[in-house]
DNA sequence: AATGAATGAGCCTTCATTCAT
DNA sequence: AATGAATGAAGGCTCATTCAT
């Protein structure tokens, strides 16, 4: 049994238990207390480690976005074309670590501590605006340049359309989920292309 | 002279506080006092007119799915032809009324709320249902009724999305916001037309 | 049993029992809780009242002083000569009231809570101060204002001293101590009489 | 190279450290977890040699002591005739070492630690008596015993006084508080004199 | 019709203290 | 000799809720 560098363990296990504790009982009532007992360990360490329960909050954030960033960059790896990572960001989204009721409840949360929190803003608009660039990269290559930021905002918004969606436990089949993401990116496409060859 | 009659304009009032104050404090820390204060009434008369602090945020909830409703019939009374009914359906989406920020963040809060409240659930899915019939219906006068449902799911979740987007400051042109889902529709039906003629 | 008009007698209650309280554990461990718990009633309403500890202290110390200021005044009445104004002073200073013993740890909680505290400090520099313009005010229709100055700032001392003895349980004769300090005033005068005259 | 002897050096550095802590923080909040950092050393250490917060306090107030009675040592060295060593008394208390914010902050801490600690009430009551054995010594050979006792009693207030309102940071020049006190000393003097030879 | 009075329950946070290493 | 790990206990504060008037 260990006793020296647990750091790293506890906190690993706090956020862990946080983003479970928020899918558990749906992000209200998310106490200190409970994810501490969660996480097998007193409320009084959970301070020691983060500070703060909105640090606790921002951290848990902080490894779901690292988790989804790592999902896209994964999918990513294998994408030749310009539309082959434009589909790997899609099923990156709706992968299923991503979209786990947990991770999804969490998202929620974090969009309403977003409201009231900094630190918390900044870190989505953050997330938003890399993955609107990823977006907008990989279409410019496939169309101009105001077309791309038309079709990257109506990509990002059905993406988060499908998640508070999924939150709210409409729940919807992935595979179908993917294709009319992916569909609404085709057919944008085509129109484009016809727009602009006319 | 005595007060009679005051019931009614004691819940509007509550009402419109509970909206104004989700509004204002972005959905957390929003509290009966704070609503009573902001309706210029003691906490104690909000309990009395509506018995605890969920069913204050469930009639605030009712009132805003009913706004949206009414929006929604008036803008349907001048469609004749299905495609002007969806599209008055989109355009009751994003009515003034309806993408106010304090409404936005109230959307929001029910959202969360209709994790743990069974009632907010029901009727956030009522709600969700009758959208979903409406689309369903008219769509199916101009496809077929797996395209329908298709279609429908897709124009339901760039709704929410935009929403949430808004809800997190994210500010787009309403006059864009309404062309994107518009022009969603009008791709979709032109490939679904495609598809059943092959 | 008055439901109404609560406030004051519970305002009055609190504070009389944050002073028996802090007289009671010699100041460290004070406690909202066993503050209301003294006064017969929830630590909710000390806070609802109050609105926080500090300023539950600060109220308590502004009755003191008040307590204070009535005393000298009331001394003073029967005052005419300077020389009688400073003795009543004197008198008040040593006043059974105000040099009761949780008066005295009181005092001495104060001036702990005026080395963190903007508002204790203040609180008792003006008291400071005033105490200090009526010596002086006094003392210069008997002697110079360079020596009233000094006198007065000998006097105040002097009390001060006595009273944070007071608080260590160095108990000591009252009559004994206003002597003292009627007998320091004395000598002090002659001797400036004897100074400006040479 | 095994580090032996080093509990002389952390002790020092301890106390040195509580009395600098609480100068700093004014005697409120002084926790032993900020006393060890600024010590240098895990708070685990402190309670390792001193047993605990209590103890810890206790010896920085024994240093304090230890230190104003060397001081007042040293100024007696010089002293010949009873005055002077009266004199060098007054000196040593307003000595620069004893004089300053940090440890005059610490002697208004131990007054209030001394109403709760039997161990702080004791080491305060010999230093008092220490000190007032010294002035009725050296006073009885000047004048009566009963005057000794009262002049003594007037001083040591006076002394008092002036910490304490060095602690509420009434800055008043040093120089002019040790001549305040002498010409206490003084007057007081005659005036006996005058009384036992009448 | 309306409210002031009052509280219990619970949460976040801090801190002295212990223990194994 | 020294410390990171860990916690129990307690305190300040908030809030939904009840009740008598």
């Amino acid at each position: 049994m260990p006793k020296v560098g647990m750091e790293p363990i506890r906190r690993k296990a706090l956020i862990e238990a946080t983003i479970n504790e928020i899918g558990a009982v749906g992000s209200l009532d998310v106490t200190v207390g409970k994810i501490a007992k969660r996480a097998g360990v007193s409320s009084a360490l959970a301070h020691h480690y983060f500070g703060g329960k909105d640090q606790i909050l921002l951290a848990a954030m902080r490894s779901i976005l690292a988790r989804f960033g790592a999902n896209v960059k994964h999918e990513l790896a294998g994408a030749k074309t310009p539309l082959q990572r434009l589909e790997a960001i899609i099923a990156a989204s709706f992968h299923a670590d991503n979209f786990q009721p947990q991770v999804v409840a969490s998202w929620l949360t974090f969009y309403v501590l977003a409201q009231n929190s900094k630190d918390a803003q900044r870190l989505l608009q953050v997330y938003a605006q890399r993955l609107q660039s990823n977006l907008v990269y990989d279409l410019g290559k496939l169309t101009d340049r105001d077309q791309a930021h038309r079709i990257a905002n109506g990509m990002a918004s059905i993406i988060d359309g499908f998640y508070i969606r999924q939150a709210l436990q409409t729940h919807s089949d992935r595979d179908d989920t993917i294709s009319i993401v992916s569909e609404y990116l085709h057919l944008q496409l085509k129109q484009a292309s016809l727009r602009t060859h006319t």
